[in-house]
RNA sequence: GGUGCGGUAGCCAAGUGGUAAGGCCGAGCUCUGCAAAAGCUCUAUUCGGCGGUUCGAUUCCGCCCCGCACCUCCA
């Protein structure tokens, strides 16, 4: 069974492949503009796509997918960050981007084969613009900017289907503010001290120095990187206009060929069934989430609980939810290592693609996966079969490890890692002292004593869990 | 107004022209000094509303109601 992913262009699934004889699938996922902590409904989309590369690697072996994932380290926002900061623009982005990393880090994203910056390939979107102007795709303003005519571009519109939108405008772009018009779009944008302070290049022949429009850096570090044609670029619905419209317009104009084979978007996160905005308060980012005592991964399995191509309801409930069944997946997975004394280090070498076809129990839920990214129906069958699983049979020994080497991939693919090394919040002396004490307690068979201390703990925040050697601790939850 | 996506149990969420996956929560039982953990069991005669097509619709069609998103620099 091929992986199946919906086409945007096509609206229809269509079959992922290499289209290069190398049997490399280059893949673009346009990245997060580094001015401040990306919010979980970001991170969704960087799970889904960090998802499809786990399949596509697991599909065709390390080494035969190529994921490219850009940083946006230069446009309105991060120059408006400077400038509120009064700091230099690349000391912003660059705190920004270590944030961003180390999100993706504890989220357990694998980091892209390359993550290019739109600052690290000024030189080659200005020699795409400079292609483009001496085309007659685009046109420098008055004021040294370049602006791409649309009305040169007869496929404009094929994407997003909104050719018969008004755009009949003027080819003459007249905006003083320097944004985009009807007809046409920034390439370049001639620097304007007062709000671009420091930051510019010297522009395309015959142009102002500015900076460049937000739209070419994608098409410019795609074609550096992957080349002029890719097999599939992605990215959240908001981008699919109009952003992924203009670099269709601009790389086929440039490069003469088709961009990208396929076009992936994936839906937006809605906090409890609205838009997140920091004025509702439902704007979370993962350092939120986690100084609520949520663990990462559990984020991570709450923002796959949902179709990727469906808008997903995040609440506090379903990240309480994920929790629950991502513990309860590990002691599934527990179950099995058990079986065969497979340690959690060995679980975690199962991990590697290894082209193995035998999914044992675990096929349904990999096809799910492969049947365009069908997350939840695949947590389902996960579920569903590791349910039925009969551990009790003394002549399945010897399938136990098929079992778990499937079950690992399959973690693999999701990317849940499900023995992290969490740091365990330092237990006061106070709270030990008193949990010594209730220990004692009980051992001496004075039940009230105990339950009194058990109570003192519980309203200092701690749980304390009895095993039949000693207890442990923890931070009581919620 | 244009374009697109949805409305399925207390919550989250799959799915199919043939009679509703899964997770969470909750309940009961076993276990347990208590608590926790673990195990077992149970939890939608019904899929926003009204019509239509059909032997049969939650699934297809029409209308209506409601929600969300995009419509020039938001993943």
């Amino acid at each position: 069974m091929p992986i199946r992913l919906h086409d945007s262009l096509t609206r229809s699934l269509r079959e992922l492949k290499p289209a290069q004889p190398d049997g490399v699938f280059r893949f673009y996922n346009c990245g997060p503009t580094v001015y401040a902590a990306a919010h979980i409904g970001n991170f969704r989309t960087f799970i889904i796509n960090d998802v499809l590369r786990r399949l596509l690697e697991l599909e065709f072996g390390l080494g035969k997918v190529k994921h490219v994932r850009n940083l946006t380290d230069v446009d309105d926002r991060t120059i408006g960050q400077a400038k509120a900061e009064q700091r230099p623009l690349a000391e912003i982005t660059k705190k920004w981007t270590a944030h961003f990393h180390a999100d993706c880090t504890a989220l357990n994203c694998l980091p892209p084969h390359a993550e290019p910056t739109a600052t690290g390939y000024i030189k080659e979107q200005v020699s795409m613009i400079e292609v483009l102007i001496e085309q007659g795709n685009a046109y420098r303003a008055a004021d040294g900017s370049v602006y791409f005519k649309v009305s040169s571009f007869a496929d404009y519109g094929k994407l997003s289907r909104v050719k018969e939108r008004e755009l009949q405008a003027t080819d003459t772009v007249a905006d003083s503010d320097h944004k985009d018009s009807v007809s046409g779009f920034a390439l370049w944008k001639a620097h304007k001290p007062a709000e671009d302070g420091d930051v510019k290049w010297p522009g395309p022949r015959g142009a102002a120095e500015g900076r460049p429009g937000w739209h070419i850096e994608c098409s410019a570090m795609s074609k550096a990187i992957l080349g002029d044609t890719i097999d599939l670029h992605t990215g959240g619905v908001d981008l699919l206009f109009p952003h992924h419209e203009n670099e269709i317009a601009q790389s086929q104009c440039c490069n003469g060929t088709t961009f990208a084979n396929h076009w992936y978007h994936s839906e937006h996160l809605l906090v409890d069934g609205t838009t997140m905005s920091k004025s509702k308060g439902n704007y979370y980012t993962l350092g939120d989430l986690t100084a609520k005592g949520y663990s990462a991964m559990a984020v991570r399995y709450a923002l796959l609980m949902g179709h990727p191509r469906k808008q997903l309801n995040f609440t506090l409930d379903s990240l309480h939810a994920a929790e629950s069944a991502l513990e309860r997946l590990r002691k599934i997975a527990q179950q099995f290592m058990a079986k065969c004394a497979c340690t959690e280090t060995e679980f975690s070498t199962y991990k590697h693609p290894s082209g193995i076809d035998d999914w044992s129990i675990f096929g349904l839920s990999y096809d799910a996966l492969r049947d365009d990214l069908n997350t939840p129906m695949a947590l389902g069958w996960l579920f569903e079969w590791a349910n039925k699983f009969d551990f009790s049979d003394q002549d399945k020994p010897y399938r136990y490890e098929f079992e778990i080497a499937a079950l690992s991939r399959l973690m693999f693919a999701f990317g849940f890692d499900l023995f992290v090394q969490t740091e365990k919040a330092q237990t006061p002396a106070a709270i030990t002292a008193l949990a010594d004490k209730r220990w004692a307690a009980k051992q001496a068979k004075d039940f009230a004593g105990a339950d009194a201390l058990r109570k003192e703990l519980a309203a200092a925040g701690w749980s304390m869990l009895d095993g039949k050697d000693g207890y442990t601790l923890e931070p009581r939850k919620r």
